[in-house]
DNA sequence: TTGTAGGCGTTATCAG
DNA sequence: CTGATAACGCCTACAA
């Protein structure tokens, strides 16, 4: 109601509050270490006094950086949002740059809306490129990591991009612990819910389940697939039950907490006790893991972390430093009450 | 590895190759009708072959506009991601904007770190902005909304902020529609898991649920409150159960789905039935609601078309346009089977 | 209908 | 240590 945006203020009216040049004031600024004390102080009250904020655009153009980072989802936005292990990772990621002056642009790419996206990213509108959640069919970003710093979360599953830059956990590694953990305590009829087949989480994690049931001398025939949601949880929960070969499962490994959520209201609905006659795991530690009626035993991954981590690297790029292409986070155990 | 971009194509360049000036290329590139055929074809040509696309820090820079918008969510990121009524506001949002030339900046203001958004509000940094999700504490933002344009999502709850702009629905005759259908179906005892009292929403639709009650005469004492949360909708079912005042409720009207979800499966596992012995109803026919192994009776609100009215009433204003300052949308009663 | 020229707010390269 | 002076890429009166 009372201020209208009263143009804000130049460097130029900075550096005339302060009685020096243009320069001498993008300097203190930008910390320059070559400006007297005094002549710092005396720009820093001008900045003060007239609240000045250096305009974005000017910036820009003149040092041909965009400050900017987008944030690539090739995804369905329910999906996305619906999971909390994105949750996880996108808090990671602004905690990451929050300490920065980058901006994150969000980037909502799901299946056949990806046209604009590469228009944007290709057009020089940001520094750098996070990605996340991206599928087999995401092809088209790996031409584009060549233009701008990208850095996925989880291992691009293409061959064109094996210098690509990630930040992962070990999935089969960690869907072979979670695995385990149902072989030791005795379980033998032990059934998967996997991921989709065109995520390398979903492939990895159902690797690792057969890997280790081959290994203990146990078939590994009883699986399901589910698409990472509640909803395909359920769907594949009733489909092992309902095939008579995989009906007698005594314990299930599933690739995600959401759909180990999902399998266990089927479970409960069909009167079967868990994790007396089912034993559960899942595969995040999301938050709702614990919050479930039975508390589920989980796979623990890192992914407020993984996205810190992502953040940091595309930093360091950004920078111009060198990085590691591959950060490999450790996963854990959760052991709860659902097996 | 191998293209290291070429340094983007000027405007420069493309008149160049057209044969014309920059201010002709430039007029047909933004579509003035002042220029002939002839000329405006052959910049055409060039804009494709040069594969050009214009720097948006100079055109900023050139007409004031940033050509972003921001959305602002001063909430946890958890929280945020948590709940799929959300994932549908920002999917209508990007869906109204997909279409415009604005890019969307993700300001994740959660408590304690609006620092960095007022600033980024104030400092020119956007043309207008979206807000989702906002607290009564959140008042901040009411002068920034005298800087920039500004829609929220649902009603700000500040007398400063009489004269903002938002979409929203009636969450009291939303409530009360919901809360009346139990009534209609007979039941008396007619419990309600609110929102937090902090939010328009929360305040609002316990509001609804208890003038109906009244009006019906019958008893709004039976109350919890929870944070629009899952695990939030558990608890507060597990309070009103344990509470000797409230534990004889035959109904239950819960301010949204997924806490709905939460406090159906606290009643199954207490061993009573839905909705036989206690019915359920919802507030948003979120995702969730339809997926439940009890499909969920809930209170329908169209959050998809609420971010899309979002989006094209901020494009409104800042294409300088009057807009209807309030703009609510209706809600229905969708009729599954927990209720 | 088209071209010229100046300016948008910064940074960077020089001299001094 | 400080100050001119060019860019940076585009838009827009104004003039032709």
């Amino acid at each position: 109601m009372t201020a209208v945006r009263p143009s804000a203020p130049t460097l130029e009216e900075v550096a005339a509050a302060a009685g020096v040049s243009r320069s001498t004031a993008s300097r203190v600024i930008n910390g320059s270490t070559q400006v007297s004390d005094a002549v710092v102080a005396s720009v820093r009250a001008a900045i003060e006094t007239l609240n000045y904020m250096p305009n974005r655009a000017a910036r820009s153009l003149a040092n041909q950086k965009t400050m900017a980072i987008a944030l690539v989802v090739p995804e369905e936005t329910m999906r996305f949002f619906g999971d909390p292990y994105f949750a996880s990772v996108v808090d990671g990621i602004t905690r990451g740059i929050a300490h920065s002056d980058y901006v994150l642009n969000l980037q909502l790419a799901g299946p056949g809306s990806t046209e604009k996206t590469i228009r944007y990213l290709n057009g020089g509108n940001v520094d750098g490129a996070l990605v996340v959640s991206h599928h087999i069919s995401d092809s088209y970003l790996a031409s584009i990591s060549q233009i701008v710093p990208m850095v996925y979360n989880g291992r691009p599953v293409n061959r064109h991009e094996v210098d690509s830059y990630y930040v992962d956990v070990d999935n089969t590694a960690g869907a072979a612990q979670g695995t385990q953990h149902l072989v030791d305590i005795g379980r033998t009829r032990i059934a998967t819910i996997a991921g989709p087949a065109d995520m390398p989480a979903g492939i990895d994690r159902s690797f690792g389940w057969s890997s280790t049931l081959s290994a203990a001398g146990l078939p590994a025939t009883r699986i399901a697939h589910g698409d990472f949601t509640l909803a395909g949880g359920e769907r594949a929960m009733r489909s092992l039950l309902d095939s008579p070969s995989s009906a007698d499962l005594d314990a299930l490994f599933v690739a995600s907490d959401l759909m180990a959520v999902g399998a266990m209201s089927v479970l409960r609905e069909r009167g079967i006790r868990i994790p007396t006659d089912v034993a559960v795991v899942g595969f995040d530690d999301s938050p709702v893991a614990a919050t479930t009626s039975i508390p589920l035993t989980t796979v623990r991954q890192p992914a407020t972390e993984m996205g810190e981590k992502m953040a940091s690297m595309l930093l360091e790029l950004l920078r111009g430093r060198a990085v590691e292409q591959v950060c490999i986070l450790p996963t854990s155990v959760v052991v709860r009450a659902s097996a």
